[in-house]
DNA sequence: CTGTCATATTGATGTCTGTCGATATGTTGC
DNA sequence: GCAACATATCGACAGACATCAATATGACAG
């Protein structure tokens, strides 16, 4: 990734927790999205839609303690230890997961507000 | 698109729908995802993760009749004709929006089932 | 049947993305 | 400091994707 488009992805990044904030949610289904609106929202998608990103972030959220170490993703997940570091760093980059340094170890654990913005974002305005 | 990945993409498309009937439904936060399931909804995620499809959802979704015709997209949006017919056949072969044909006019509306099936992947297994 | 209009398909192109091997960075224990 | 280990970054590459111009398809009007 150029540094150009990880400036691009952490500017809408930034701009969608700003517009996820309670009374100003982007609502998909609420009105005809703004330009802005949805470059965001399809900003953080685009990280979600991806299967090795979804299992990490099923892998953390299912966890015992909510959270799970680098180290138990590359076995399970049939990946290189890089494209697994790559991956994890970009839900990390969107807010999706936090990273935490603990000696050696990397553990990572679910952003609960950066999902259930892009939950809600994608449901009825009166729904959860 | 080649054939080989429309066929892949519809492959998947088909599971998703598959799988979201409501006892069975793929849930992000309720358990590692299978590889199966993660490129299940990794495909359906990666249709909605574009700001042009998500404007056409929404346009279609906010419209005072709950449809749209084809002729509507192309000036906001500021894409080209053949762009937007793209956009338009991805959301449909995805089960997204549904095609309707009226003389020379093709009209689209949601289809809630899918876009709901999405909502509930990303949320917790209590919500809505 | 023919022209016109709306939409879909084709073909081409530049850009983005997932992947890996190689290497760098940083931490721990000795 | 040094060796061992976990993770991140770099560089490269193949495949996927958004986009448009040109063209094809299909429907209606006259």
């Amino acid at each position: 990734m150029s540094v150009d488009m990880l400036l691009y992805a952490s500017t809408y990044v930034n701009m969608f927790f700003v517009a996820c904030r309670p009374n100003d949610p982007v609502q998909l289904l609420a009105g005809p999205l703004s330009e802005g609106d949805a470059n965001e929202l399809a900003g953080i998608l685009k990280v979600l839609a991806d299967p090795v990103r979804l299992r990490l972030v099923s892998i953390v959220a299912s966890s015992a303690t909510g959270e799970a170490c680098a180290c138990d993703f590359t076995a399970p997940l049939d990946r290189s230890q890089p494209t697994i570091s790559h991956h994890l760093g970009q839900l990390v980059t969107a807010g999706i997961l936090e990273r935490e340094q603990r000696g050696k170890w990397a553990w990572f654990r679910l952003n609960d507000q950066s999902l259930d913005a892009v939950h809600r974002a994608l449901g009825r305005p009166n729904c959860c």
